[in-house]
DNA sequence: TGGTTGACTAAGT
DNA sequence: CACTTAGCCAACC
């Protein structure tokens, strides 16, 4: 399991966020042992449309959407996650509290 | 092999 | 409150 790439590893946590839910580039880092590594989680986002990954749920900490410019169009990542209940104000998630989905601690148990 | 890069984050000015 | 600096680490050229 722990022999996949550092890329494959992203994904799949990255594909374990439910609908609706959002999470930060340093919390998917810290769940894979990488407290220090948010941007190596952002960076490897770079392939993930590739991969099929919702990469628009993966947000920065304020919940700000620094990665849209990465989508298709200008606010696909925005709609998207408003497809999905996120309300979204000036490219910011306003319920980032009600919304936010932590992998280190949806995930800690088993 | 080594320097640059990057969708981050925290702290400083 | 907006911008800058620094730290971080793996992939890329």
């Amino acid at each position: 399991m722990e022999s996949k790439n550092f890329f494959e590893r992203v994904y799949e946590v990255v594909r374990l966020i439910p609908e609706g839910r959002v999470t930060s580039y340093g919390a998917i880092a810290v769940y894979l042992g990488m407290a220090k590594g948010a941007r190596m989680v952002g960076w490897a986002m770079n392939a993930s449309h590739i991969k099929g990954v919702p990469a628009h749920r993966v947000v920065n900490k304020k919940g700000l959407l620094t990665g849209k410019h990465h989508f298709q169009g200008t606010n696909l990542m925005q709609q998207l996650l408003e497809n999905e209940g996120v309300e979204i104000i000036d490219n910011q998630i306003q319920q980032l509290s009600e919304c936010f989905w932590d992998p280190s601690k949806e995930l800690k148990k088993c």
